[in-house]
RNA sequence: GCUCAAGUGGCGGAAUUGGUAGACGCGCUGGAUUCAAAAUCCAGUUCUUUCGGGAGUGUGGGUUCGAUUCCCACCUUGAGUACCA
C-alpha cells in the first residue's frame, strides 16, 4: 500500500463535495462556532503560496471545532467588485463581470484542492446583483437615519423631522454638519420642499458633501495618496491637485465614541485595536474663537475657531496658523499680501496630505496680513497659513503657540514670530517645552502657577464666561468619502429631482449597473456611468429607463458615481448566515442563531479600512434592530504575509558610438544594489577592463529581477539556456555571461512581497501536484507563527512531505495495514498524550506552527517504538486530521471506519500517562547550566541540596570555594552561587 | 514625521508563569543501501578552543541566585498613514 497522494486528495475532496460533508445548518442542538476569513478579491493572476495561509489557519480550527463537538459555519465568497478588473476592462475592452467570473473559477479550482472544509452553498460575490441589493438597501437605511446625541443611537430621520415640525433645531442635539442655521418651527414650516431637504441632508448618516480629493485632470479620476508619487499620478505621471468635489460621505464620525469603547469589549489583536484608536484619535481639549481683527471699517466681522489639547497655554499663544486651504484665506487676507498668499496655496494644492505630514523639516507658509485678536489680552495676533496644518483635521486652524509645541516652534523661529515663555523654570532657548506633566504656567495672569490640569480647566472656564471658547472631545476620524468615479462598483439606488438627491424604494432594488460603451470617464469629465444611455429613473413605472426620457418631471438622471470597494464587505459576514434570502439581509431566526463571527482571521492592512467601516456599519444596523449584537467579530486575528524570496541578476547594458549595444550579465551571489558599488566594484572589476571600453558611449546598470522559475531552489544556479529562452530575456542572448569565482551562475537572493512583477511568486498549484495538498497544509503552518512574516522556500517542503510519508508506514507497509489490536505499552500512551495535551494547546492558542512540530515527534517516536496499536494510531489520526484531512480520512477509512474523520470526536487528554518519579535537574553554577544530574521528584529540597554538593563534578566547579548560596527549586533547577 | 510590529545557528523557527538556549524541519558533512541515481536509513552539525573549557539570543545599561523572557536608552528592518484590495 503506498501513499498516492494524488489520487488519495481527488478522492476525498470528491468525497466531501459529494456527501456535503461541511454544510452547516441553521439550527442545531450543539453550539454554533462561526469561523470567517477575509473573503479574497479575485485578481487575474490567481492565488499564490502566500493567500492561503490564513485559510489553512481558519481551516484547522474549523475543523478541530467540529471534532470538539459544535455546529461550526465557515463559508467562504468574493469581494468581487474593484479596481484591477476595470482597469483591464479599460485596456482590453472586456466587461469586468467576464473577467471577474473568469478569476473567480481559477480560484474556486485552487481552493479546492488545498481541501478546505467550506460550506461553499453559501458562496457570496459582492457583485452579483442579488448580493448588492443589500449594499444598496442598507445605504438607503442610512440616508433615512439621523444620529441622536441624546440616545446615542441612529434613529429614523422622521422622528427628527417631528421635532422640526413641532419646535424646530433648537433643542436637537445631533451629529450634523457644522454651522447649521437656527430654525423654529415656524420658519421649518415656511421652507420650500428643497430647503427642508437640504436641512435633513445635514443630518442624515450618509449625506452630499464638499470633499477634498486627490484630483488628476488628465486620468479624469480621483487618486488615492497611493497612487500619487512625487506629486504626480503613479501611472502616466500627470499632475494632481487638491480639489473640493460634491461626493457622498458617510458620518462614521457619529460612532466615533461607540468605536472607541466597544473596542474593549472585543478580543482583537492589540496592535489592531491600537491602530483603531490612533484612528479614531480622541483628544479632549477646549475649541477657542478668536475674533478676526477688520481691516477696513466695512469688512463685516469674522472669528476663527480652532481645537486646542493645550488651553492651558493660551497665553502663550503669537500667532495662528490656517491650512491654506481653510474656507477664510481668501477673504482676511490683504492686497499687500495676496501675490504671496495665492502663489504658496496654489504649491500647496500640489503637494499630498501624507508628504505634508512626513515633511517636518522644510518649514513653509506665508502671512495673511491680517491679525485677530487675543481673547484676554485683546492684543493682536498675526495669521498665518501654513502647509503643517492639514483642512481636514479639526477646524483646520490652530492656535499656535511656539513655546509648548515643536512644530510651532520651528515656524516661528523661521519666520521670526516672537515666542513667550509661559513656563515657570523652563528654558525654552533651545527648543518647545512640551512636557504636560510637569508643567508650571506662569506668565499667564489667572493661571499663573497653576500645573496643567488645574490651568486646562480654569482656561476653559474664563473661555466660556466671555462666550469665546468650551471645552470639547474632538475626533480624529473624518467622516468616509462613500462615491467613486468608477464603473466596476455597486450603484446608488439615488436619483436627483431638481439637484437634489432621492431614494428608490427598497421595493424596486437592486439597481442594476448598466451597461456602458467604455469604462473611462466621459469626456466632460463624469464618471464612466456618464456613459451609459440607460440610466434614468422613471419615478412613475420604478424602473430604469432610457437617458432620453429625462423631462424632470416624472423621468430623473440618476447617480453617476459607485460605491467603493469597502460597501460590499461591510455586512457580508452577516449575508453568509442566509445567503439566499431574497426578502431580507438575512433572516432574523439565522442570525439570533449565528449572532457574530468566532473567530475572524484576516491581513492587518484591512486594520482601519475595512475593520473599522464594517464595525460602523454593523453598529448603525444594530441601532436599527436589523442585526442582534452591535460587534460583528468576537476575535481576529492576522495572519502575517508570506514574502517571496526574489532572485536578482546585475544587467550592464553599453551603449556603444555606432554600433549596436553590448550586455554584460553578472551571476553572482554577492551584487548589491546600489550605486556605490555599482560604479566601484562592477565598474572597476567588469568593466574597465574591456577590449573595447574606449568606445563605450554610456553605460546602464540594470539590478533586474529574474524569473524563479529558472533558478535551482537549493543551489541559486541560474539555468543559462533556460535564461536565453526565455521570452522575458530574448535582447540578452549574445551578452556575456559573468559567473562567481567557482565558476557557477548564481543569482542574488532578496526577500519581498511575493508579486507577480517580481518575478517571484510561488504557485500552490505546482505544490499541490507535486506533494500534495496534505503536505502544503503542514507546509505553510510549519513555516513559523501565524501572525508573523516570512519568507517561502520551497525546497524546505521535503520535510513535511517525508514526515507524512513516515507518518503513512506507521500505519502501511508494501502488504498493507500492520495495525494491530495489541494493547499499548505504557511509552506509547505517553506519546500519545504528551502529543494530545500539547496539540490541544496549541490549537486553542493558535500556535499551529508548533503543533506539526509536535506530530513529527510523536511520529518518531511510535516509529522507535514500533507501535502498531489502534488504541493509539486511532486517536493519533484525528489529531492529524485538521491539518491533514486527505491522508487522515483515507487511514481512517483504511482501518475500516465508515463515516468521515471529520465527524469523530477529538481524544481527551489523561494526565495520569504523563506522571513522572524524577527529573533530570539541570546544575547550573551562577546561572549557567554545567552538567545535569537524575533525581527522584519526592526528594525535598534539603536532600536535593545534599546530594548535588556531594557530586564531584559540583567539587570540580567549585574548586575549593564555599558556595555563598545554594538555590534549590524543586522539580525545576539547582542553582549554585559562588 | 506619527503609530505599530519584529530582531535567536548557514536558513525557517522552538523555548506557553523568569529556570538545561537552539526543539522540529531545511541545508550541509560523513556513512549504509544501489551498477548508478532517486528514494530510504544511521551519525554529526551555534561559535570558539591549547579539547580542560570559554563565549553566546540586534547594541549598551539595569533588576534578579538566575533574563531570549522584565525595565530604560539606542540601532536595524517591516507594516499602516483615510480612493489598492
Amino acid at each position: 500500500m503506498k501513499y498516492n497522494f494524488n489520487e488519495i486528495e481527488a478522492k476525498w475532496q470528491k468525497y466531501w463535495a459529494e456527501n456535503q460533508t461541511f454544510k452547516a445548518v441553521n439550527n442545531s442542538e450543539k453550539p454554533k462556532y462561526y469561523v470567517l476569513d477575509m473573503f479574497p478579491y479575485p485578481s487575474g493572476a490567481g492565488l499564490h503560496v502566500g493567500h492561503p495561509l490564513g485559510y489553512i489557519a481558519s481551516d484547522i480550527y474549523a475543523r478541530y471545532k467540529r471534532h470538539k463537538g459544535f455546529n461550526v459555519l465557515h463559508p467562504q465568497g468574493y469581494d468581487s467588485f474593484g479596481l484591477p478588473a476595470e482597469q483591464y476592462a479599460i485596456q482590453t475592452g472586456q466587461h469586468p463581470a467576464i473577467t471577474t467570473a473568469e478569476n473567480i473559477k481559477t480560484y474556486r479550482r485552487q481552493l479546492d484542492q488545498i481541501g478546505f472544509s467550506f460550506d461553499w452553498s453559501r458562496e457570496v460575490r459582492t457583485s452579483d446583483a442579488s448580493y448588492y441589493k443589500w449594499t444598496q438597501w442598507i445605504f438607503i437605511q442610512l440616508f433615512n437615519s439621523w444620529f441622536n446625541n441624546d440616545t446615542n443611537k441612529a434613529e429614523d430621520i422622521s422622528t427628527l423631522e417631528a421635532v422640526f415640525v413641532s419646535e424646530g433645531n433648537l433643542k436637537v442635539n445631533a451629529v450634523c454638519d457644522d454651522n447649521i442655521e437656527s430654525f423654529s418651527a415656524d420658519d421649518w414650516d415656511a421652507m420650500s420642499s428643497e430647503a427642508k431637504q437640504k436641512i435633513l441632508l445635514q443630518y442624515r448618516l450618509t449625506y452630499l458633501a464638499e470633499t477634498e480629493v486627490n484630483w488628476c485632470p488628465e486620468l479624469g479620476t480621483v487618486l488615492a495618496n497611493d497612487e500619487i508619487v512625487n506629486g504626480v499620478s503613479e501611472r502616466g505621471g500627470y499632475p494632481v491637485i487638491r480639489k473640493k468635489m460634491t461626493q457622498w460621505s458617510m458620518r462614521i464620525s457619529a460612532y466615533a465614541e461607540r468605536l472607541l469603547q466597544g473596542l474593549e469589549t472585543i478580543d482583537w489583536t492589540d496592535s489592531l485595536k491600537e491602530s483603531q484608536r490612533n484612528w479614531i484619535g480622541k483628544s479632549v481639549g477646549a475649541s477657542v474663537t478668536f475674533n478676526v481683527l477688520p481691516i477696513t471699517n466695512n469688512q463685516k466681522p469674522t472669528t476663527i475657531s480652532v481645537f486646542t489639547t493645550r488651553p492651558d497655554t493660551i497665553f502663550g499663544v503669537s500667532f495662528m496658523t490656517l491650512a491654506p486651504e481653510h474656507e477664510l484665506v481668501s477673504q482676511i487676507t490683504t492686497t499687500e499680501q495676496k501675490a504671496e498668499v495665492d502663489a504658496y496655496v496654489l504649491a500647496t494644492a500640489k503637494r499630498s496630505e501624507r508628504d505634508r505630514m512626513a515633511d517636518v523639516k522644510t518649514i513653509s507658509g506665508a502671512f495673511t496680513g491680517a491679525y485677530a485678536e487675543h481673547p484676554f489680552t485683546k492684543e493682536p495676533i498675526p495669521i498665518w497659513i501654513g502647509d503643517y496644518v492639514l483642512a481636514g483635521y479639526g477646524t483646520g486652524a490652530v492656535m499656535s503657540v511656539p513655546c509648548g509645541d515643536e512644530r510651532d516652534y520651528a515656524f516661528a523661529n523661521h519666520f521670526n514670530i516672537p515666542i513667550i515663555n509661559i513656563f515657570d523654570g523652563v528654558d525654552i532657548s533651545e527648543s518647545a517645552f512640551s512636557d504636560k506633566e510637569k508643567t508650571i504656567i506662569g506668565n499667564s495672569d489667572f493661571l499663573n502657577g497653576m500645573n496643567y490640569k488645574k490651568a486646562t480647566k480654569r482656561a476653559i472656564y474664563e473661555l466660556e464666561q466671555i462666550g469665546q471658547g468650551e471645552g470639547k472631545t474632538n475626533y480624529r476620524l473624518r467622516d468616509a468619502v462613500f462615491s467613486r468615479q468608477r464603473y466596476w462598483g455597486e450603484p446608488f439606488p439615488v436619483y436627483y429631482v431638481k439637484g437634489m438627491p432621492q431614494m428608490i424604494d427598497a421595493a424596486h432594488l437592486p439597481i442594476k449597473l448598466p451597461e456602458v460603451e467604455k469604462y473611462l470617464p466621459t469626456e466632460t469629465g463624469e464618471p464612466p456611468l456618464g456613459n451609459a444611455t440607460v440610466w434614468a429613473w422613471n419615478s412613475i413605472d420604478n424602473k430604469v429607463v432610457s437617458n432620453d426620457l429625462i423631462d424632470n418631471e416624472t423621468i430623473f438622471p440618476l447617480e453617476l458615481n459607485t460605491m467603493p470597494g469597502w460597501a460590499g464587505s461591510s455586512f457580508y459576514f452577516n449575508r453568509y448566515m442566509d445567503p439566499e434570502n431574497p426578502n431580507e439581509m438575512a433572516s432574523k431566526e439565522a442570525m439570533d442563531y449565528w449572532q457574530d463571527v468566532d473567530l475572524y482571521i484576516g491581513g492587518s492592512e484591512h486594520a482601519t479600512g475595512h475593520l473599522l467601516y464594517a464595525r460602523f456599519w454593523q453598529k448603525f444596523l444594530f441601532d436599527k434592530g436589523v442585526v442582534p449584537v452591535d460587534e460583528f467579530a468576537k476575535k481576529l486575528i492576522n495572519q502575517g504575509m508570506i514574502l517571496g524570496n526574489s532572485a536578482f541578476v546585475l544587467i550592464v547594458k553599453m551603449n556603444y558610438v555606432n554600433e549596436d549595444s553590448k550586455f554584460k550579465i553578472i551571476c553572482r551571489n554577492d551584487l548589491k544594489n546600489s550605486k556605490e558599488y555599482f560604479d566601484e566594484v562592477i565598474f572597476e572589476n567588469y568593466i574597465h577592463s574591456d577590449s573595447s571600453f574606449e568606445k563605450i558611449l554610456d553605460i546602464q546598470y540594470i539590478y533586474s529581477n529574474i524569473d524563479i522559475s529558472i533558478i535551482n531552489d537549493i543551489t541559486n544556479e541560474l539555468d543559462i539556456e533556460k535564461f536565453k529562452n526565455h521570452s522575458l530575456y530574448s535582447d540578452y542572448i549574445n551578452g556575456e555571461f559573468i559567473s562567481n569565482d567557482d565558476g557557477k551562475y548564481l543569482v542574488t537572493r532578496e526577500v519581498e512581497k511575493m508579486s507577480k512583477s517580481k518575478y517571484n511568486v510561488v504557485n500552490p498549484d505546482n505544490i499541490v501536484s507535486d506533494y500534495g495538498a496534505d503536505s502544503l497544509r503542514l507546509y505553510e503552518m510549519f513555516l513559523g507563527p501565524l501572525e508573523q512574516y516570512k519568507p517561502w522556500n520551497t525546497a524546505g517542503i521535503t520535510g513535511v512531505h517525508s514526515f507524512l510519508k513516515k507518518l503513512w508506514k506507521l500505519y502501511a507497509d508494501d502488504n498493507g495495514l500492520k495495525t494491530t489490536d495489541t494493547a499499548p505499552t505504557k511509552d506509547n500512551l505517553k506519546t500519545l498524550h504528551k502529543t494530545i495535551k500539547k496539540v490541544e494547546d496549541d490549537i486553542e492558542n493558535f500556535s499551529f506552527n508548533t503543533s506539526v512540530s509536535t506530530f513529527m515527534i510523536a511520529v518518531n517516536e511510535l516509529g522507535a517504538q514500533k507501535c502498531t496499536s489502534k488504541e493509539i494510531l486511532e486517536p493519533l489520526l484525528v489529531l492529524i486530521s485538521p491539518y491533514a484531512p486527505h491522508i487522515s480520512e483515507e487511514l481512517w477509512s483504511q482501518l475500516g471506519h465508515e463515516r468521515s474523520i471529520s465527524t469523530v470526536a477529538f481524544p481527551k487528554f489523561d494526565a495520569n500517562h504523563l506522571v513522572e518519579s524524577s527529573k533530570n535537574y539541570p546544575i547550573s553554577f551562577n546561572g549557567k547550566t554545567r552538567f545535569t544530574m537524575e533525581l527522584s521528584l519526592d526528594m525535598s529540597k534539603d536532600d536535593i541540596e545534599a546530594a548535588v554538593m556531594a557530586h564531584e563534578k559540583t567539587k570540580e566547579q567549585l574548586q575549593g570555594r564555599e558556595p555563598k548560596k545554594v538555590i534549590v527549586v524543586p522539580g525545576k533547577i539547582v542553582n549554585i552561587v559562588g
